[in-house]
DNA sequence: CCGGTCGTCAGACTGGGGGCTGATCTGCCC
DNA sequence: GGGCAGATCAGCCCCCAGTCTGACGACCGG
C-alpha cells in the first residue's frame, strides 16, 4: 500500500476544530491535507480547482451548509468522497447527508482512530455511518423495504390462485400477449387462454388490462 | 464497567467455524458464550431456553437459515441481539436481515476486533453494518427517500406526447375501455381509438396492455 | 393568409382476446 | 378404486381493439 497519499480536504467554520482534525491527519503517513475552508461556499469553490479523494465536511457552517456543499460536490461527480461530521446526532441531518450524496455520516464524538478508518474506507468505495445512528437508519430502510409478501396478501382477490396462475398473472403483468406467455412456458396457447379465463372469473377482472393494473396494484410487478 | 459479562451464542453449521467463534469470543474479559447451534430450528428452540445478549448467525444453514431465524428471534422482542454473518457480500442477503430484524450485518472476512467490537455496540443499543454493504444500503436508501420528480421524466417516450394523449394514457393504465375513455372524456369513441393510435406509434408499444406497463413504470399511475 | 399541429370524428377491415364447451392426464385424498 | 382439483389442449364463436384512410375545424407562427 505505498501508492500515493490519501488527499485530505477540511471543511468547518472552527478553526481550532480546522487545526484538530489536521494534527491528526497529518500524523498518519498515507494522509495528507491538502486544503481548507470554513464554510460549505469556500469549499466548493476551492474543490474544483484542488485534486482531492476525501472531503471531511462539518454541518453547522454559516452561508452554506455541509449537506448543501455536499449535494453540490456529489451532482459534480463521484469524487471527491464526503465525509459529513456532525456534533448533534439527529435523523434529519443524517438522512439529508445520505441524500446529499455523503459516503461517510460520523458524529464528532468518534474516536481518533474510527475517523481516520473512516477516511480509508470512504477512500476505498466503501461507507460508514455512526453505530448509534445505523441503528435509526436500518429501522427506517426496514420499514420502507417491501415486504417478503407485502400486500400481495392484501388484495384478497389473489387468494385463491393456484400458483400456475399466479405465474400467468405476472406475466400478463409484463405486458406478454397470450402466444408469448405460451412460448415462455412452453405450453399451448389454448392453455395461456384458459388460465387467464380463470384469472378473469377469479379476479373479477374485465379483461387483460385490468389483470395488469391488479398485478401492479399487488405488488407482483414492477 | 465492571457488570456481568455480555452473553453470546453462536449459531453456525459449521463445527470448526463455531469453534474458532467460541475461541475468540471467550478470549474476551467482558463476553461469555453460553451456547451453540448447527441450525437455525436449533438455535430458536435453545434460545427460547438461555438468556442471551447476543447471537452470532450464520446466513446459510441446513434446516432454517439464519434469516429465518433472526425473524422469528425478532418477533419475540427486542432481545436477544442477532448479528447476521455470511460469507458472501449480496444484497439479497443484508436487506432480508435488515428487514428481519438484524442488529448487524457482518461479512466472515471481518478482523476479529471488527467482530469482537460489533458485539460490544449491538450490546449497547448500537447497530452495525459491514462498510462495503453500508454503501449500497445507502443507495438503496436514498433512492428510496422522497423525491421531486423521481422518475416521471425518466421515460424519455413520454416526452413527445400532448397533454390529451398523456390524459388518454392515465386512463388506459386505470384499466378503461375505450368506450368508457370516451365517456370520461366526453368525445366520440373513434377519437379513443386515434389518441391510442398514436400513443403507440410514439411510445413503441405493441397494444394498451404495454401502455399500462408504460404508465405504471414512468409512475403516472399507481 | 397559409402551412403545421392538434383534437375531433366516421367507415371498413383484420386479428387477437376472451367466452363457452368438452376432453385427457396427472397427482392426491379417502 | 373412485372422486377431486389442477394443468393441459381443441374447436367454435363473438366482439373489442387497433389499423387505415380520409375528413373537418381551431389555433398559431411565419
Amino acid at each position: 500500500m505505498s501508492t500515493d497519499p490519501i488527499r485530505v480536504f477540511l471543511v468547518d467554520d472552527q478553526d481550532m476544530v480546522r487545526a484538530g482534525f489536521r494534527m491528526l491527519v497529518e500524523s498518519q503517513p498515507d494522509l495528507v491535507v491538502v486544503g481548507e475552508a470554513g464554510d460549505g461556499a469556500a469549499a466548493v469553490q476551492q474543490l474544483a480547482v484542488t485534486a482531492t479523494d476525501v472531503v471531511l465536511m462539518d454541518v453547522r457552517m454559516p452561508r452554506m451548509d455541509g449537506v448543501e456543499a455536499t449535494r453540490l460536490l456529489s451532482a459534480q461527480g463521484p469524487t471527491p468522497r464526503v465525509i459529513v461530521l456532525t456534533t448533534f446526532d439527529l435523523d434529519e441531518y443524517a438522512f439529508a447527508a445520505i441524500k446529499a450524496g455523503a459516503a461517510a455520516f460520523l458524529l464528532k464524538d468518534a474516536t481518533p482512530p474510527e475517523l481516520l478508518n473512516a477516511i480509508r474506507s470512504v477512500h476505498a468505495g466503501d461507507a460508514v455511518v455512526a453505530p448509534s445512528t445505523t441503528r435509526r437508519l436500518l429501522e427506517h430502510f426496514a420499514a420502507a423495504l417491501p415486504d417478503g409478501t407485502p400486500e400481495a396478501e392484501a388484495e384478497p382477490r389473489l387468494r385463491l390462485l393456484t400458483e400456475r396462475e399466479r405465474e400467468v398473472l405476472v406475466l400478463v403483468g409484463r405486458g406478454l400477449s397470450n402466444t408469448e406467455i405460451a412460448a415462455d412456458l412452453v405450453v399451448a396457447e389454448a392453455t395461456v387462454k384458459t388460465h387467464i379465463s380463470r384469472l378473469l372469473a377469479k379476479t373479477d377482472s374485465r379483461d387483460r388490462v385490468q389483470l395488469v393494473v391488479l398485478a401492479y396494484g399487488a405488488g407482483l410487478v414492477g
